[in-house]
Parts: structure tokens; sequence; C-alpha cells
DNA sequence: TAGGTTAGGGAAACCGGTTTCACAACAAAA
DNA sequence: TTTTGTTGTGAAACCGGTTTCCCTAACCTA
């Protein structure tokens, strides 16, 4: 049924070595025969299978992008597509293709790794670094296996791409410091999570720099949500002075401050400025349009996956690793304070 | 190095045949013999290979998601993730993986069913309406691959999962009708796609079920981004007697209207509601919020990994489709205009 | 013209599994 | 006791390619 390499071997009456290096463009193999071989795959309708050509070279030409579905999917939904295609813009020219796999919670990592790695369905993995953990970068190493994970990683020396997340907490804290907010609130993000300490770090920085103290108390800890951001904005709310501005982790959890904060009543930017992480492609859509820092997620991939196979290409290389810059939008929910003190 | 079959085979002192039963569970093993087997291979760490495995037993156990990435980034990107979640939520336990591969613009189908079907990298198909040509799957059926296509197929029958997109329409506009609205226009879509169409109907449907007449000028066409909502109703508004209403295609088209709709100083919902088709993650916190047609991306994903398993296991069977319901979740702007009538 | 290169192509082993079939050993039936 | 059946295992072919090594013919060089 299936014409396969024997068959074209036959057709041209040559050994199927022969065909295979006509497939392989060998140099041993003269122009006639190439040629002639070739017409024949042509008439015949010949595709090499690519389970034989990988079982035979011992590489499956496949990266694998490893996340949790259920855990990512409110914080990555909106870029996704754009980091997949990041990658695939750099590993689809050179032949490779992408297999995405979920890793389950309760998953043991041992598993992952069986399924994924050493059954040789993939030859490198790009994962989030949320879930990367030291376990898996222990047993991926001594597997000698190339991987490079997508935000940074403190915790071990490993190849990485990310966004400057502490520039960015300096770059929307900035902003505001300089429309004349001086009372910022941090909400959102958890104390240990990774990508909340580099952006608090940020955030401190600017404060730091502006000789403003820093107060425990302006940081309001949770997952990030609308909720959290609604629940937090009403805690601050409560007290004596509330602060004149916030700095979200991302745009679901200044959602849940818009509302609080116009639910009170109050004016934003009049009164309160605020200012975001994560510039989703509805942040200029909201009432009024958020301020926020834009991540080229398409980048994000494609520079993991030129991470990838550089790192595929060369093990020996010292672990690369690459900030990309954030781009501060800015729209009306930072609108100068300045006015009203004045 | 690594270590395959044989290793497992020399050191349990059987033949490989064995061991390979031992793997499959085959009943022809005795206990005995499985678990020494097995204890053996736990303790050389031993993992086959997959891609040995999906030769010899000529399956890839691999399902394709086939999808323009530059031209469906800004469509797909917020269900996207859903969508392959809710794929990987059939495929994954039946221990089949996701292959996310790229159909650029210029790609000759021929060139993409070569690379990914016949080369054999994948056993299923799933792709969107929007790039499946005649030609694809007529190239498909003659190969007898198992596909299915997300989004209805009209010219053609074949295997797929959608939304019911016309009663989608028929809900919103049925929804601004009880609200006491009663020249609604529509916007955005190209008149010849495929997912307008659909769209397009139930809002004439819904008109023609309350006894207003269709206006061929109230259906302004395009290709439904933010800059053309913002056009249609600039265009809208030049009448003397604007529409009271909008349906738009997507929430893109929605917040281009909105846009153009507050900067010509119109009240939403006071003379003007807009309705849109899907019920993004932030419609909820547009000003005004939108209502919006919900879809459940994951359950899209879902049935539709489920019906390609279907039609991969039973080929012969007639070709199933499937039309979820859509959920029409009620915002702020469609108030009801009847308060404003009376 | 002998000896050494080089170019082009074939045979066979191999990648790491699966599957078919033969067969030995033992049990049950006649 | 012979026949028939059953159970468990192994040998070898196979999946569809790649790679190594060898061979032959033609071409060079002295």
């Amino acid at each position: 049924m299936k014409v396969t390499i024997q068959d074209i071997a036959k057709a041209a009456n040559v050994a199927k070595s022969t065909v295979s290096k006509v497939l392989n463009d060998s140099p041993k193999i003269s122009k006639e025969t190439k040629t002639r071989v070739r017409e024949i795959m042509e008439q015949m309708n010949y595709t090499p299978s690519s389970i034989a050509t990988r079982l035979a070279k011992r590489s499956s030409h496949n990266i694998g992008m490893l996340i949790d579905m259920a855990r990512e999917s409110e914080y990555m939904n909106p870029f996704f597509l754009n980091i997949i295609s990041g990658i695939e813009s750099v590993i689809g020219p050179m032949k490779y293709e992408l297999t995405i796999a979920n890793m389950q919670q309760d998953d043991p990592e041992r598993n992952v790794i069986n399924r994924l790695v050493r059954s040789g369905r993939i030859d490198g993995l790009i994962a989030n670094n949320a879930i990367m953990s030291e376990d898996m970068v222990k047993t991926l190493n001594s597997l000698d296996f190339p991987f490079v994970t997508i935000g940074e990683f403190h915790s071990f020396p490993v190849p990485w791409a990310d966004y400057d997340n502490a520039e960015g907490g300096r770059m929307l804290t900035g902003h505001l410091l300089d429309e004349g907010y001086r009372d910022i609130a941090f909400i959102g993000g958890e104390p240990l999570e990774r990508i909340f300490t580099k952006r608090h770090q940020g955030y401190r920085q600017a404060l730091l720099e502006a000789g403003i103290p820093y107060r425990e108390d302006r940081t309001i800890h949770g997952v990030a949500d609308e909720n959290h951001g609604y629940q937090a904005v009403l805690e601050l709310l409560r007290s004596d002075h509330p602060p004149d501005s916030l700095v979200c982790m991302n745009n679901y959890s200044a959602f849940g401050a818009l509302k609080a904060i116009q639910q009170a009543g109050i004016a934003i930017p009049g009164e309160i400025g605020i200012a975001t992480f994560d510039d989703y492609p509805f942040s200029p859509h909201t009432n009024p349009p958020l301020t926020s820092l834009f991540i080229d997620t398409f980048q994000l991939g494609a520079t993991a996956g030129r991470m990838l196979i550089e790192v595929m290409n060369q093990p020996d290389l010292p672990y690369p690793s690459l900030l990309l810059q954030p781009k501060l939008n800015i729209r009306e929910s930072t609108l100068k304070r300045k006015a009203g003190l004045e």
C-alpha cells in the first residue's frame, strides 16, 4: 500500500542504500542517478517515513513544550499562541516539530521525563520556569538533555530566556513617580513566586532611587487574579490614608482593582493611578485605558527556541541566558497626578 | 549508553521477544516472568524507545493540530490554550501526543500533507476550518486519513465540531430586540467568510422572526478588527438615522465600535446598545461591560479530540458533527433601551 | 603497463522495538 | 500409553530507513 524506499529502489533498479543516499543528497551519488531516482520518487509519490528516519538517525527532530495546562490557563492564555508561534518561527525552518505536552500537578516528574525525554520523543525541551522543579533540572542535566526555561531561573544555572521583570517593576513604578504619585501599592503575587520577587524588587528599587521609604503594608500578596485585585483594593481603601496609586501584577488583578475603585466612586487617574504588568491585548480598552508593560511574547518564544537550538548543537556551551527589555505603554490610567496636586 | 530491550533481555536471560511481550502485557507470558522482567527494567531504569515502538507498530500515536499562526494569531490567541487543553484532556489519557504545526499561507497544501501525514508523523489531524481547503479535504480523504475540523464545514461532508454560530447570532440579536432595540447593525466579517455567513444568518433570522425588515446597508463588511469596528461606526454615524444598536463579529471589532461611539459622545447603552460574539476574558472589563456570547473553547477542543479519536477508531462511520450551544452573558452594554423610549 | 586513486554504487548490519510461528514441556483425555 | 491440547518461550523476520565497508571500473601517474 504505502510506497517505501524498497519500492523506489526496485523501480529505479538500484539498491535501497542508494535511494537513501539520494534522499540525503550524498556526494557519492552521481548527478544522473540522483535525478533519475528523484523522478521516480516523484512519479510514485513517495514520502519517506519520518518515524523510520528518526529511528535510524537516532533523533526525533521534535521539540517539546511542557506546560501545566490547568494551572497556566489563566495566566498564559493571551500569550500562548504568540509564544508557540515564536518558537515555531525558529524551529520550523530547521525542520523541527513542536509537541505540546501537559504536565499535571500530580504528575510525578519522573513520569514526564520518562514519557517525553527518555523515550526519545523529543530532542529538546522548553518549559515555563514555574513548573521546572530543581529535581527536574537535575534529572535533565544528568541525562545531558538540552532544555531552556521561559522565565528566569535563579536557584540553578540553567539556560533561560525572560523579560527583565525587575526592570519592568522599575519602569512602572518610576513612571508613576514621574507622574507625581508618591504612595504606590503593589498588588498581587505570592512571596515565593519567582516572577513576583523580581517584579517587586524593581518596584522597591525605584522607590529607593526616589528616596521614598518602602512600606511592607503597601504590598498585598495573593494569587493575582481579578478577585484578589478587587479585595486588595477594598483592603487598602479601608485605611485612613489609602495609597495614591497601584502597580498590579497582571491585567486581571488590575481589572479587579479597577472595579473596586470605580465602585467606591474614586476617580482614575484623578485620585488614584493604576499601572500594570503584562499588556494584554485588551488593556487599551478598559475604562480608563490601562498603562501597562508590554512584553513581546512572540520574541520571547523565538528567543527560547533559538537558545534551545544553540544548546542542542553545542551542549558544552556555558549556560546562556537572555533578558529581553519590556516596553511601557502609557495610557490614561496613570495621567499626571501633578495636575491635581498643584 | 542508553539501555535497550536487548540489554533487558540479556539481563533477564530471556529473548527480546519475551521482553516485548512483557512490555505489552501479553497474556502468553507467565506472571513470574513478567514480574522478574519488570523488576529488571526498573533496576536498569529502562524506558522503551517510542520511536522504535511506533515504527514497529506503524502508528505515530500523535495527533496534529494545524494552524496558520500568523493569520490566526489575532483571532485565536485568547482561546488557543483552551482549545489545546481541551484536546489534550481527551487524547492525553489515551497516550496520544499533540503536535502543533504551522501552515503558512504560501505553503502549498501538498507540502503540509506530505510533511505531516504521508510521512507518518501524525495519526490524525485537527484543523481550523479556515485553513482547510477543499483540495486538502479531498487529499486527506483519498489517503483515508482521519481528521476533524474545528468550525463547521459546509461545502463538503467532513467531521467537524463547532459552536452554533447561527443560533448565536439569533441569541444576540434576539436579546437586543428584547431590550427594545429596533435598528440593529451587524459589524464585521467578509461576505464569503464561513463563520460570518452563519452568524449573519442568525441575525437575519431573529430580525425576520421579529418582523423587522432586513436592511443591506446595516451590515458593514470587513476584517473584524478594532480598526474596522471603529471605521464602521463612524460610517454608520454619518447617516441621518444611525442604528440604535450593534452586533459585532468579535470583541476586537466591538472595541473599535466602543471607542468610536464614546468619542462621538454617544451614551452606551442609553442611545446605542452593543452586543458581540466571543466573550473574551476581558469583555466584562470594558466600559461599559460588553454583553457577549460565551463559547466554551475548552469544550470545543475536547469535543474535537473525542470526535477525532472516534473517527480514527471507526473510519467507516458516517461523518459525525457536533454543534455546541453558546451562552449569552448579558452585561451593561445592552441594558434596556425600553426605559429610554418610554 | 603496473600500481595507486578516485568515483559510484551495492550488501549487509543496524536502529529498537513487534509479531508470527515453531516448539518444548507438561497436563488432560482417550 | 498414545493422542490431543495448553502454556510459555525463543528464533527470526519485519517495520523503513541509515551507515559502514567493500568492490569494480575508470582514470592518473611514473
